[in-house]
DNA sequence: ATTTTTCATGTTGTCAGACAATTGACAAGG
DNA sequence: CCTTGTCAATTGTCTGACAACATGAAAAAT
């Protein structure tokens, strides 16, 4: 087993760090001072650098220096980084509460098994709860989950209510990254109680597969939200390739 | 004047093409051998492949090789490329046509003002489109633009309705990136009546900016769709920074 | 014959040092 | 005042080398 992260990991945080820390338009250090600062070659360097300059975060000038890019471009994005939506609540500042807990192990039905591959064993924990803001209903979601992966009795200590939260504390499967299709819904009526409007109305829909760095779904989840609370961005690039 | 692109600019292309060109799975040739294909150190190659690695185009093991990952997970995301609806349209095999184009010349509103800065000298062009698939329309588009940007006139030959691809084709203003924020809202009855539903049917909503390099918006755009027949992706990924 | 160990090989990860290309500032000269 | 030359700082790229790791084959042990 592995004991900590790679060190070019190490140094991405690190960076990450660093620049979030500059403000927007200042200069970072140079090449060959962040190397020495951070403990690193200035060519492992540039390839932290490289993958940074690729997200929009930095630009660099040949003879000039590095600079921060202004994060009110990247940093509100809210949809580039898989965060669950306690952790994206308490960001921007929105008091939460959960309710109506609900966690129950289930058999798989075939389109689950094929959604998990063979890996479900056929069985399934599903978890749903209700997320609330001045208590007022505003999300409902729903995260399925193979069972061997996640156990029932699991989330007795202190569970936030968050899967993907305790998936990243337990460290274990390694997530990499998540799949989501965005849909526009009408609330059918189970959801509708639940969420305290009519049936009908309209509903953000996300529907998401969490995988691992091999490759594997470990979670499926579906998320309804109310219209006006939760603002979702998305920023597009152009011409990126092929 | 630069006469071309950056040779790491050029790099990146020809390393993308050798990339898309490459089945999902296999294994790309060894660092030196492209460095030297490509008429570049490894240093330089390594960059470029992290910047790709970044993207999760690619998967490098160490003592293996460097593997292709597979375009399923990436290239069908559609929402991290900034395309037309009608290149989206042709790239996922879907014949659309377009019906009940508007083009008209307005004095912008406080609100537009806002958003254009001081850019729009009070004049703006708004282009807004149906689109329809098998006659039946899918979504109703809008595209706002300063008048010194577009001119009504500028999109008679062989206008598509896309006002993305003009721009892109014209090749100026420089585009960087587009900020979108995605909500769920219920058909006000203008746009039922423009899309053939009912009052209050649910459809799914992109508001976006579109910027240039220099930081500045060029085209506001509503678009409306109606749900099932474009299915709109995002990857997230786990733990970025911050 | 079978299993285990060892080792050679190929790959990516990292490093050190050097030089080229570009930029910006400042001084010298017209 | 404007132009030009020089210089320092910074990023861009290159070369060569070694370390870390994975894989499979050969050798050794059972």
């Amino acid at each position: 087993m592995k004991e900590s992260l790679h060190p070019f990991q190490r140094l991405q945080g690190e960076l990450a760090a660093i620049i979030s820390m500059t403000p927007p338009g200042e200069k970072l250090p140079s090449e060959p001072d962040l190397a020495e600062k951070l403990g690193v070659s200035r060519a492992t360097l540039r390839e932290a650098m490289r993958a940074f300059e690729g997200q929009g975060l930095i630009r660099r000038k040949q003879g000039v220096g590095t600079f921060v890019v202004g994060r009110t471009q990247v940093i509100e994005t809210g949809l580039e980084v898989l965060e669950s939506i306690e952790t994206l609540a308490e960001r921007i500042g929105l008091k939460v509460t959960m309710g109506a807990l609900h966690i129950q192990q289930k058999t798989a039905t075939p389109e689950l098994d094929e959604i998990f591959g063979m890996d479900s064993e056929g069985q399934v924990v599903e978890v749903s709860r209700v997320i609330l803001a001045e208590k007022r209903p505003v999300a409902y979601l729903v995260d399925i989950v193979p069972a061997h992966i996640l156990k029932p009795e699991d989330l007795n200590p202190g569970f936030t209510g968050s899967v993907l939260d305790f998936l990243l504390r337990r460290g274990a499967p390694m997530l990499a990254h998540s799949s989501t299709e965005i849909q526009a819904v009408a609330a059918p009526s189970d959801i509708a109680r639940l969420m305290e409007i009519q049936r009908g109305d309209v509903l953000l829909n996300f529907s998401a597969r969490l995988f691992t760095v091999e490759g594997r779904v470990v979670d499926y989840s579906l998320s309804y939200f109310l219209p006006g609370t939760f603002r979702f961005k998305v920023v597009r690039r152009v011409g990126n390739l092929v």
